[in-house]
RNA sequence: GGCGCCAUAGCCAAGUGGUAAGGCAAGGGUCUGCAAAACCCUCAUUCCCCGGUUCGAAUCCGGGUGGCGCCUCCA
């Protein structure tokens, strides 16, 4: 298990470090879950995928993981969305979890080990913003509690900002009762309506940031391996969480932060105060999920990554070629029996390459070049074009490459679906978006059949041609007519 | 203004000191009754520009130019 090799590119340090465990073989990874006051746009889809093969390939790497992946449920913004709905701010919350839910489960995100919500967390969001004004880093003014940047001489050390300069563009909202600008609420005194809860400093509610910390010592511990968010995390967010934990717990709070890069729309960070947003529900409605996953994992995590019609297409197109070939394979595997002996060539080659990838920082794309040489392989290997002529090497050799697929396909999330449920599903998919006309379509796929047996090809050209006018293309394979729709 | 990121072929995208992965598109070929799919071949003497370090740089350093992000809610 050569995990002792895998590098991690830490945002405290700027640099790719040797991932090192702070116990041998266990990880505890945090990340920072969705606001739950709407859908989530794909920018959002693409940092929770990202991350999501972080822990598949550490898991791959043989770590045992905690995944702790919060909601989160308190907040301004819920408040706000709530008002306009008339649902309680925690009703909308709760609803909006179960949408996420629905998503995630359709971009096949592994399910977090916990999910933490804020409302959940009270107790120890409390305790632990006694804990900071205990220490003197954190102070009481009419019912909210804000932490006293001044008094954490290491504030800023994640985001490596100049507290001056802070300073200088800082300013005080109205309503707020801070000692200096730079300080922020660990606790909200309540207003009406709000979702509120008893507290030392009567009721009220969570600041933002302080959910995070409380969360993430409660269900990862109080020193955390890996923590990832997008980038717009880092500052404030991540900074505040930082100093909060490290001021209250007095210890590290995390070896190493994980930042994802953006999902740009018509060049611009896709974001919902520009509103320059494509919902991933609405996403997930005109292009195959798997192929969504593929298209997030197809730049660097850490790179932007442009969003556009003609990138999904080129996805999905490449799940279509990779799926096309699983089955061929398959169906060859089936009929073939292979048996003991020996195989062409180190199929675990690829293997070992993959994982060099991968090793490097998450390195996807890098790995998915290696895929690319694999499936050559292994249509060559179906098709009987090997170089490999003696067939039961050949056909062992295929089963060892599509073993190798199996063994990666966990690390990626991807290539899980039986290749002819996932062909037939797209199809019907685009079938029924097109307003394909199916009988018809199988009427003359019927017809052709007839009159290839009869060898009548200028007839089965036409229908060739019929069927393409009917927006299906169809091929001949020694199995029997296939079809996709075109175009 | 402060902090940070990025610039690789028509497009997408790896590579961060040892002589440019992969994908799409394009052209040629094999296969096929003809197709489609698949496979093979071709496709950047060169990595935004200018200097520097080095035996050697897309990779390091300095300076430009261009794009983006954070500094206010944001994955």
């Amino acid at each position: 298990m050569g995990v002792e090799s895998v590098r991690i590119f830490n945002t405290v340090t700027g640099q790719k470090e040797p991932l090192a465990p702070l116990v041998p073989g266990q990880l505890g990874v945090y990340v920072c879950g969705p606001t739950v006051y709407s859908y989530v746009h794909i920018g959002n889809a693409r940092t929770f995928t990202s991350f999501d093969v972080v822990v598949r390939y550490l898991r791959y790497r043989g770590f045992q993981v905690r995944y702790v992946r919060n909601y989160t449920d308190v907040d301004d913004k819920i408040i706000n969305a709530a008002k306009e709905t008339g649902e309680s701010a925690l009703e909308l919350a709760a609803r909006f979890v179960r949408e996420f839910e629905a998503d995630a489960k359709a971009l096949r995100l592994l399910a977090p080990d916990v999910s933490p919500k804020v409302s959940e967390t009270i107790p120890e969001i409390i305790a632990l913003v006694e804990q900071l004004v205990a220490k003197g880093v954190a102070y009481e003014s009419q019912g909210d509690v804000y932490f006293q940047v001044s008094r954490w001489p290491e504030y800023a050390k994640l985001s490596k900002r100049n507290l001056e300069e802070l300073r200088a563009g800082e300013r005080v909202a109205p309503g707020e009762q801070k000692r200096e600008p730079l300080d922020f609420a660990l606790w909200k005194a309540a207003k009406p309506g709000e979702p509120s809860w008893d507290s030392p400093w009567g009721k009220g509610r969570p600041g933002w940031h302080i959910e995070c910390s409380a969360m993430a010592a409660k269900h990862v511990g109080k020193t955390i391996d890996l923590h990832g968010g997008g980038r717009d995390l880092i500052f404030p967010h991540h900074e505040n969480e930082l100093a909060q934990s490290e001021a209250g717990n007095g210890c590290r709070f995390c070896n190493v932060w994980m930042h994802g890069g953006f999902l740009d729309l018509d060049g611009a960070k896709m974001s919902k105060s520009l509103g320059n947003v494509v919902r991933l529900r609405d996403a997930l409605g005109k292009v195959d999920a798997e192929a969504l996953r593929y298209f997030f994992l197809s730049t660097h995590y850490r790179s932007p990554l442009a969003f556009g019609d003609k990138s999904l297409a080129d996805a999905e197109g490449r799940m279509e070629y990779f799926y096309e070939t699983l089955r061929k394979v398959d169906e060859k595997l089936a009929a073939s029996k292979a048996g003991e002996g020996p195989v062409d060539g180190d199929p675990r080659r690829s293997l070992t390459e993959f994982e060099a990838a991968l090793d490097d920082d998450f390195n996807v794309p890098g790995g998915l070049g290696v895929l690319s040489g694999l499936f050559a392989e292994l249509n060559e290997l179906a098709d009987g074009k090997s170089k490999v002529k003696d067939k039961a090497v050949a056909a062992r050799t295929m089963a060892a490459l599509r073993g190798v697929v199996s063994t990666l396909s966990p690390a990626l999330g991807l290539f899980e679906e039986s290749p002819t449920a996932w062909l037939e599903r797209r199809r019907d998919r685009l079938v029924k978006d097109r307003g394909l006309d199916r009988a018809a379509i199988d009427a003359l796929l019927a017809e052709r059949a007839a009159a290839r047996t009869a060898k009548q090809w200028a007839e089965s050209d036409r229908l060739r041609d019929a069927l393409k006018a009917l927006g299906a293309e169809v091929k001949d394979t020694p199995a029997g007519q296939q079809w996709r729709v075109v175009g």
